[in-house]
DNA sequence: TTTGACATGTAATGAGTTACATGATTTC
DNA sequence: GAAATCATGTAACTCATTACATGTCAAA
């Protein structure tokens, strides 16, 4: 249900066309919720719907026609409601983790490829996050840019900070799984080859 | 699709019967992935049927027909297939964050409700699996107490490292939680009660 | 002339959640 | 006699994923 709270979010910034939200929500919101074309155009159109969203169909002739959706009261109502609400507590899911309490069952050298793309993925992932942080504390991030021109110079810091500090919280996630999975790589290479009787040969007691 | 493999990790260690698996998840794998009754029962009778689970009524007389469950030989190769597959890359998918990331619409009050909420819920998160670690690394683990039994002592330092290397990392995450939500209420101290013309006022520019 | 960006989706499927249903037995 | 534990699910729903569908315009 959070996909309409990242859109409503991302719109509470300046209005935007569907493809806009598409484009921006890839380049900003997507680093804390991720959702395809697929999950956004269909919920910007139900947000619409309930009176969330305001529409205007812009017919710029030739073009396809484009809709700009813009974030009423009762969408900023319900966006700070959301905020108010408490948090369910998250679940437990990652698969990583759990073939990681099994790797028992294969041998040191797939458990070392597991460890190894888990370690390449969240560096990649560290690498983005770090960048878009960067930008933000800079202000120089478009997204955030184009908010600010909102609002006094006086509100800055305090929309800036709390950015930041989630940027912090994500950046920081990495940085542990990459820390994790070399850890791992480094207790497959003192488990040495994993020859011998165990699950992993294939046999059972 | 996770929670198949979950099933027959769990069912790899010793042969148990529908209410025993959803007994010992919760007290084990439930730590690496979460899931309700509703999920296991029908999960474990599709495992059955396609052949990579074993059944056998277990009719103890007055009580209401039980099933034993024990994992097949095609059982343990598509764990093993599993465990040798690429993991799919995470989505960021956190409302925690999320909401994080748009504190500036609400009051620094409600930033320092949720952020409390946050760090109580990971700090209990984090005492569970730290108790759980501790009894893996000593081997009191009931359910891996039966697993090891069936496998020589030379394998045993292999299983039970995995596992605690993967309670290492969840430990670690749920610290980093923790940590994550202080440095967000020591931020909330020093943005003050966010009296003013913000977006959490209300107004709009 | 082909590629890529613009622009918006639908359809089918799979995964996960919540609430409910049922009845026996053992323990207090 | 009531409560907890044993024992197994179904049904309805929401949420998310994957794959596909359609067509225009601008630039190389």
């Amino acid at each position: 249900m959070s996909i309409r709270f990242a859109l409503l979010s991302l719109l509470s910034g300046r209005e935007m066309t569907g493809y806009e939200v598409s484009q921006q929500f890839g380049r900003s919101v997507a680093h804390v919720w991720h959702a395809p074309d697929s999950q956004i155009y269909p919920e910007l159109r139900r947000l619409a719907d309930e009176g969330l969203l305001d529409v205007e169909e812009v017919d710029d002739g030739a073009r396809a026609a484009k809709k700009r959706y813009r974030v009423t009261d009762a969408g900023l109502s319900a966006l700070r409601d959301w905020l108010a609400e408490p948090t369910p507590g998250r679940r437990q899911r990652d698969p990583a983790y759990l073939k990681a309490a099994y790797f028992e069952w294969t041998t040191t050298a797939t458990a070392r490829e597991r460890l190894q793309e888990h370690l390449d993925f969240h560096a990649e992932q560290q690498r983005m996050l770090e960048e878009a942080r960067a930008t933000l504390l800079d202000r120089s991030h478009p997204t955030l840019r184009r908010r600010l021109e909102r609002y006094p110079a006086s509100e800055h810091e305090r929309i800036v900070a709390w950015k930041v500090f989630a940027y912090d919280g994500l950046v920081d996630a990495a940085a542990r799984e990459v820390a994790w999975a070399r850890r791992g790589l480094e207790l497959a290479d003192r488990l040495g080859d994993g020859l011998g009787d165990g699950p992993a040969a294939g046999r059972q007691a």
